[in-house]
Order: structure tokens, then sequence, then C-alpha cells
DNA sequence: CTGAAAGCGCTAACAG
DNA sequence: CTGTTAGCGCTTTCAG
């Protein structure tokens, strides 16, 4: 089949009338152009409405002008990060391109190294890792940050947010509210931010003096069916909690539809706090207190750090933790403190 | 410098002591190549940990495998309407890149035709465009589907939502709640949209025999400070309206903000009902009475369109208006009918 | 079975 | 000032 009826430089350069390294040379505003030359390749640009192919450009140049974002889906945090790339990107002077695995991430050897080796070197300048759940060492020159990753320690450029300090917050409040039967919905075992937050509750509680009843923890694995399962069976247990930390908002709302349906009130009966992976305007049926993850604020800087990286020298800081913290809204009440 | 330490083609080729072409013929898995031989190779491609440069196949095949979705920024709208279109590249064998201008819109010929020119024939297979806001013929040889494009009829293949329809809904509800003095706040009048979304209006009332009151009728502009403004206006004038219809969503918020602030309570003083641009759950403070757009939904048909437009041939329909249903919640109250 | 060579669309020397 | 030439990384004939 003919390749395609794309308009390529060397039909301007027929069109015009000269070659296409004079094409090239107009496109790209280089010297030793006669303006009349010039302008009768522009005029013919105009006409066919020609744009080069960034394809070409960037296997030829090794500047693109262009970050990458590499994601394994479009579902909420993604998403949501990605508005927040947006805003850091415009005025850059840099576009964006975000590559999804398109949940294909059952992968041999993970999308993360697979995107990034097929996109880096040519096409993107740099890019931004989200929630990457492989070990990653730093590539060979291409520069790569990497947003909240679901493993440990990376030798990876960093931005994530405070998960222990997070998880504490959530905890201290309930006990100040006077709880002391506070349930602890954990997240997927395997991925690093879930266990920072069973930390901070474990240490909250410590900090108190306040036992850790392993009855009271039960896995939620961030998904909305399993939480609602070990939900239900905190909840009609013996010697129920008055209150329940929900590593993950599916499994905050979970907890409280949950309760709903056992004829709980939220949060008369039962205090609710969940951590937060979607934005803020998003939880509200009903009213949740949550730890606020930054998310877009993750992206604005994820992309900043990215164009640091680019642009040249060293940053500042290559690691960056950013600030959670605790919104209060209705579905927590103080309890009476047992004297 | 040296052009960066990507991996390549070579570099593999080199190590295994074979030429390219032959590296070539086993990622590609062609025939003619020893299994000796072959599994050399592969043994360095694991080792080096290889991957085929996305560009440069482009470059050379003219089929990438690959959907591009071209949106002039990421807000709202279009990352929702990402997430469906998510949902329908899984497991269609496709990848799917998003191309975002930025916010830079303000270009001469439009972000949508230079985008297009820029990736078509080379890295993308074909294009969904997402509310395109100039028109644009039919290009070169690469499909192209245009999601609730901004301006009129397009020769484009077309993903819309039924503005007309949707507006009559809510007007109707809201004369069926005995409302009478209904305010509008439209859009952005340049819009096709804005437009429909007027009509049906209008429509709606002199179906009821209920004359328009263009003192009603104040623009929106689909932004936030603009509508506070008109909504002001229209609570504050004489003979005020007991009901609000807002084009948008966010005219829609700015309504009930600016009742609060006077004093009016919603829904008891003041009924509202805006059409929703962005995710349902998403709308919640204060619950408001909205139009749904199908936005996933858009995404999804976008795709699954644009999959047959690739694969071959003609589509039954090439042009598909989803319907739009009301959501009634908390933000409407029946009034008094005048006898 | 393997490799040399051409070329996808473009840019950057270097000649003319 | 302009055109010829040599690749960027890859695939694909087509000889060896």
């Amino acid at each position: 089949m003919p390749p395609s009826s794309r308009i390529t430089i060397r039909d301007v350069a027929v069109q015009a009338g000269v070659s296409i390294a004079t094409v090239s040379k107009v496109l790209n505003q280089r010297y030793g152009v006669a303006a009349e030359t010039s302008a009768r390749v522009r005029a013919v640009i105009d006409e066919l409405g020609y744009e080069a192919s960034l394809v070409a450009q960037s296997l030829r140049n090794h500047r693109t002008n262009v970050i990458g974002i590499l994601v394994a889906d479009l579902e909420p945090f993604s998403t949501e990060l990605l508005k927040g790339a947006a805003d850091s990107i415009r005025g850059s002077g840099f576009e964006l391109v975000v590559y999804s695995a398109g949940g294909r991430t059952g992968d041999q050897a993970g999308w993360e190294k697979r995107y990034l080796s097929r996109l880096s070197g040519t096409l993107v300048d740099g890019a931004v890792l989200v929630t990457p759940a492989v070990v990653l060492e730093a590539l060979h020159g291409t520069p790569v940050v990497a947003v909240d990753p679901h493993t440990g320690p990376t030798a990876l450029p960093t931005i994530d947010s405070d998960n222990l300090r997070g998880a504490q917050l959530a905890t201290e409040h309930l006990l100040a509210l006077g709880h002391r039967r506070i349930a602890l919905l954990t997240g997927r075992p395997d991925l690093q931010s879930a266990q920072l937050r069973e930390t901070g509750y474990r240490r909250a509680l410590a900090a108190a003096g306040v036992p850790v009843d392993e009855d009271l923890i039960r896995v939620g694995s961030y998904d909305p069916d399993i939480s609602r399962r070990s939900a239900r069976e905190l909840l009609t247990g013996p010697d129920r909690p008055t209150a329940v930390f929900a590593a993950n908002d599916l499994s905050a709302i979970a907890t409280v539809e949950t309760a709903s349906a056992l004829g709980l009130r939220v949060p008369d009966d039962l205090s609710v706090v969940g951590f937060d992976n979607i934005p803020d305007s998003m939880l509200c049926t009903p009213p949740l207190t949550t730890v606020d993850q930054p998310i877009r604020e993750m992206g604005r800087r994820a992309i900043t750090l990215l164009i640091e990286l680019i642009n040249g020298g060293e940053p500042a800081r290559t690691h960056l933790t950013l600030d959670t913290k605790l919104v209060v809204r209705q579905s927590t009440r103080a309890v009476a403190v047992p004297s």
C-alpha cells in the first residue's frame, strides 16, 4: 500500500522548487536562505498545511522538548496526577505525552522498564513514572522521576507523600476523640505505602499507650470488595470497634456502606477516617474524614523536578516527600473517655 | 555530545556477534534464523535490557498499533474521557498516547491540526480529537474521531452527547415542579454545545406555553467568575427567578454559592439544575440536580469507532449522539403552581 | 541461514 | 545562498 499520503518535507520542496535542505532551513529558521526563497517556501508550507513529523525529528535531533508521563492505567489517581502535571507544564516550553500501558501490567519485566526503554533517547527528553511497582535503577542518560513508588526506596529521584505521618495523624485524631477500640483496614500488603500506613497506626497507638488488638486489623487491599468483607467482620464481631481507620479511600467508603447496611450510623455509632487516594472533591457521599494526599501537587513537583534534571545540573533536592494533612469532616465523633 | 547512551539494535548485534538485520529478524519473529543464533541474540537482548525504539519503528513501519488522543489540556472533562478511552483500549492490542497541547490553545491554526499533522502518518494509527474548537476536514488517510466538537457539524466521524435533549429535560423538570420564572445561565456563545442547551431551554418553555423572559437569560460562559456575576444579577433583581438552569456545572456551582451568599437556601428558596461536564461523583457540595453527560461512555465509543476505522471498512454509524439523562437530587423543589 | 544496502522523514555539516 | 551527503534506529528485500 502507499506509505500513507502524509505530506512530507519532500512534497514541500518539490512544490516550492527547492531542495529538501532548504525547506528544513526555513523550518528551523536557520541563516542562509534568501528572503524571497524563504517566503515562497513558507507559502507552500501554509498552502499544503505541512507540519514536520515529530517522529522523524525525534530520530534526528536528540532533543524533543517533550516530556513523557508513563502510567500503568488511566484511573482516578493517575488522571488526577496528570492535572497537576499539566499545571506545571504550561509555559515551560515542553509538551506532554502520556503513555498508558492500558492496564496490561502483567507483562514480564513490567511496563515501567519497557516503555521507558521504548521512549527514552527518542521521543521524550525525560519521563515521569507514576507509582512504579518494580524497582528501577537510574537509566542510561534519560532523566526519570518516580511518583509515589509502591516499592521501597529507589535510586530514582522521587516525589512521594508522607504515608507514615498521615496514618499517625489519622489515628491520633481518633485517639483524641476518646476512641480506644480503633480498627485498621490495611492496604495491599506488598506495597510500601500500605506498610507505612500500618506502621503509622501502630506508632500512634503505642505512643498513646493503647495496646494493639490484632483482631481489629483486617486486610482491605485497597479494594472495595475485600474491604466490605473485612468491614463486616469487624462490625459484626463481639466488642466491635468504635472507630475505623481505613488505609485507603475505597476501603473507607466500603466501611461506611457496610456500617450503614448493618444499621450503624456514621458518625454517631462509628467514626471513620480514610486515606485519600482520589481528589478531595470526589469524597462526599457520605462526607468522610480523610487524610489528604496531595496528588496534584505531586504531579506539579514531579514535572518541575524533571525539567530541572533535563535542563542541566543537579537540583537541590532529588527526593521530595510532601506533607499529608487530616481533613476533618463529619464522619468522626468524640466518645466518652473511659476513666 | 554523545547521542545519549541508549541501547540500540546495533549494540545487541555487536554483542551477539551477528548483523543488525539478524537481530531485527529475531525481534520480529521472522523466519530464516537458526535456532541457536536466535537463542544467543535473545540472551543478549535480555542481558542488555534492550527494547526497540518506538520512534524508529514508527518511521519505518507505517503501522504502530498506537492510538493517539489529542487534548487541549488535561482538565476534569478530558481526564474523565481518558478513563473511558482506557476502558476500551484494554485488550484491543492498541496502546494509548495522550498528547496535550498544555493549554497553549491560542496558537495560529489551532492545536488540533498541528498535532494531528505532527503525529499522523507516524507514531499513531489514528487519533481521537477531544472537543476540537475549529472545523477540520477529514485528513489524508489517518482515521480521526472527534468527541463533542464545539463547532457545529463536522465532516469527521463524531461522538457527542445530546445537548438539546438534556437541556429540555432539565427545563421540563423545573416546569413540572411548578416553576414559571426559570432563569438560564448560558454557556460560551461561540460554542455549539451552548447554543443547543439554550435552544433546549427555549423549546421546553415554549412547549409549556411559558413565555421567555429575556431578562432571565444571562451569560455564564462556562466560567465560574462570569457565572457568579450573572447569578448575582439574577438573584438580586426585582421579581427574581424561583429556579435556575445553568448550562454548565461550573455555572451551577457558582449559582449555588451566590445564592448562599445572598442568604437564599437551595433548594428551599431556589431550585438549581446544572449541565454536567464533570463526573457525577465530583458534584456533591452541595448536591446538585444535574444533566448527566456520559463522558466516559463517549471516551469508550470514540475508541471503539476509531479502531473500526483503522482496521478497515466503513463502520455502521459514523456519527453517534449519546443520551443524556436528568439526575434529580435535592437541589430542586416544587413550588406552588399559580392558578 | 546470514548480512549488505536502501530508505522511512528529517537535520547538519559541507561543498558548490 | 543553495544543494548534496551522511546518518538517527529500524525493517526489509535481495544477494551471498
